[in-house]
DNA sequence: AGTCGAGGCCCGCGGGCCTCGACTGTAAACGCGA
């Protein structure tokens, strides 16, 4: 403990903050004890400073830098000009495609040379033998991973080399690990944990709620409708300030982005179908105060540290909370009021279930499976696909697949078979983990979906969701605003309160079943289902208690069903 | 799963309607040719 405040002194001298906020050093103190830390905290909190001071300090401790994982190329840049800045050229550097290979040899000897104290590197990087064996060489003082819930949102399909960041870490001396991110629901944190192996770490969650942005959502029938409220409340909401529109598909972006054009409004498309230069060219603009709108997809977001964002709309259901949560984070950075606009149709979650995990295919499982075994030794992925006749992307997903049910391993030379048993068994391990994963996505959209649906305070939801407890209603949600404008309702019990929908919320926006003194399954209380196993109780509403099992992702239990039939049980 | 858009058909010449196939997101890295 006396590290503290040499850490707090590191903190003011080296980085000029004089005053650390809550979490800031019990993780800095942490990572510098050997423990592994998971931050959550929102951008411009400064969870960046708990691995930077740590490391600073070990480095000066050690000689030893730390090797930071960041997602991409253009982050990792910012972050070095901002440790350029603090701490003089030369302090971090980064190795990564957009250097020459005289840049990269430069980058990798002052790490060794103890002139850097931090090295950057996407999870690509750390897939190459020679990368993890050079560092295990030279020594790391603390593995970071930042936007560490790209581990779970990317790991399994995109960028699967996320994945064996687990096994990097390992190789590398199990150095310490700190996970950064801005939002992660207790499945995510826990999957971060487990892929990159920390044990009993100190997990900080602060400045969770943001409670100035309005949550809001509109629900459309029509297609068309819904593309023209998007438009009205864009252009109404440009008037007051600047912002942003999350479409699902790049088509949208552009329609969206030439419709608001049209209006006068100066709006942009963006999407990773641009050129490089042009997307730098947009996000410079936009943060120079030369647009109204971004029409984007979920290319444009992270690394954007804006604080006068003024909204965030969606034109199209994003596929979790999660990523939901993080895309409106994006406004309001100032503190000031923002608005979060949830445009809803039903048939959009027909989109997302398309993006999510493929339902795994046993045939062509075996099919990879045989070619491996007929090859008797490893197999690089690109003959993988050609002794397959399956397209590159098919033979990874694939391959993951396998990968994940440890029936196959990538290595140096290759893809090879890790386990001995029966093919058709290694397959349908392989068939098994997929359909977990399947059912774990499908249930978070299922709760995406809920939020868009609840006629409870939208905050209350998504904190539930995200493991924290609103006591009562926000008073800055569509929600909570409709209950203020019916404030008789809860005063005439049952039927006969007109419009015609089901189950209106009573003024207190509440609906949050009974009080927890008498109630046996409190929020955040452990539970055990007969089938589906451990159990995390995430919300109630109602008579319907909604539970996180680890298994089977969020399921929805009646209440009077539970109690009758003894369905749960306190873990 | 749902939407877009090309092309065909109909009735009658400019446009509506239907069907059916194509397409739908996120990055880094590497090799190749200029």
């Amino acid at each position: 403990m006396s590290d503290d405040l040499a850490l707090a002194a590191l903190a003011a001298s080296s980085f000029s903050l004089p005053d650390l906020r809550d979490g800031q050093l019990a993780g800095m103190s942490a990572l510098v004890d050997g423990r592994d830390v998971l931050a959550v905290m929102p951008t411009g909190y400064g969870k960046s400073a708990i691995f930077q001071v740590a490391a600073r300090y070990l480095h000066n401790a050690t000689g030893h830098p730390a090797v930071v994982v960041s997602p991409l190329i253009a982050l990792q840049e910012d972050q070095l000009d901002g440790l350029a800045t603090d701490l003089g050229e030369g302090a971090a550097v980064a190795i990564n495609s957009s250097h020459s290979d005289a840049e990269v040899e430069a980058a990798w000897e002052a790490a060794e040379s103890g002139t850097a104290a931090f090295l950057y590197l996407a999870p690509e990087q750390l897939a190459k033998d020679v990368t993890v064996e050079r560092l295990a060489r030279m020594g790391v003082s603390l593995f970071v991973v930042d936007e560490a819930h790209c581990v779970s949102s990317w790991g399994h399909d995109f960028r699967p080399d996320y994945l064996g960041l687990g096994t990097v870490r390992e190789r590398l001396g199990h150095p310490p690990a700190a996970a950064l991110t801005a939002t992660a629901s207790p499945p995510v944190r826990d999957e971060i944990v487990e892929r990159l192996r920390m044990k009993d770490p100190l997990v900080l969650v602060h400045g969770f709620d943001r409670p100035n942005i309005c949550l809001d959502v509109v629900r459309h029938h029509e297609d068309r409708d819904k593309r023209r409220a998007v438009l009205h409340q864009v252009a109404a909401l440009a008037r007051d300030g600047q912002g942003l529109v999350y479409a699902a598909t790049r088509k949208d972006t552009e329609k969206y982005a030439a419709k608001l054009a049209a209006e006068g409004l100066r709006a942009e498309a963006y999407h990773a179908g641009l050129s490089a230069a042009e997307r730098e060219r947009i996000h410079e603009l936009f943060l120079a105060d030369g647009l109204d709108v971004v029409a984007a997809t979920t290319a444009f977001g992270m690394g954007i540290d804006k604080p006068t964002v003024r909204f965030v709309v969606h034109a199209d259901i994003p596929e979790s909370l999660d990523a939901y949560y993080q895309e409106i984070g994006r406004g309001g950075r100032d503190g000031k009021p923002a608005a979060a606009v949830l445009h809803y149709r039903s048939e959009d979650l027909g989109l997302r279930k398309f993006f999510s995990t493929s339902t795994p295919d046993p045939e062509k499982l075996l099919k990879v499976l045989k070619v491996l075994k007929d090859a008797g030794g490893p197999v690089p992925k690109s003959s993988l696909a050609e002794l397959t006749g399956f397209p590159a992307r098919r033979v990874t997903g694939l391959v993951n697949q396998l990968e994940e049910a440890g029936s196959v391993t990538t290595g140096k030379r290759g893809i090879r078979l890790a386990a001995k048993a029966k093919l058709p068994a290694l397959a349908a391990a392989a068939v098994e983990r997929a359909e977990a994963r399947q059912r774990v996505e499908q249930s978070r959209l299922t709760m995406m979906r809920a939020y868009a649906e609840t006629d409870g305070c939208r905050r209350q939801f998504l904190l539930n969701y995200f493991g924290e407890d609103l006591p009562a209603p926000c008073n800055n949600c569509d929600a909570c605003a409709e209950a203020a404008r019916r404030p008789d309702e809860s005063a005439e019990p049952g039927s006969g309160n007109g419009g015609g929908k089901k189950g209106k919320k009573t003024s207190d926006g509440g609906r949050r079943g009974p009080a927890a003194a008498d109630d046996p399954f409190p929020l955040q209380s452990a539970v055990v289902h007969k089938e589906w196993g451990q159990g995390l109780v995430m919300r109630h509403e109602d008579d319907v208690i909604t539970v996180l099992f680890e298994q089977e992702g969020y399921k929805t239990l009646s209440r009077s069903a539970v109690l009758e039939h003894k369905l749960l049980k306190p873990a």
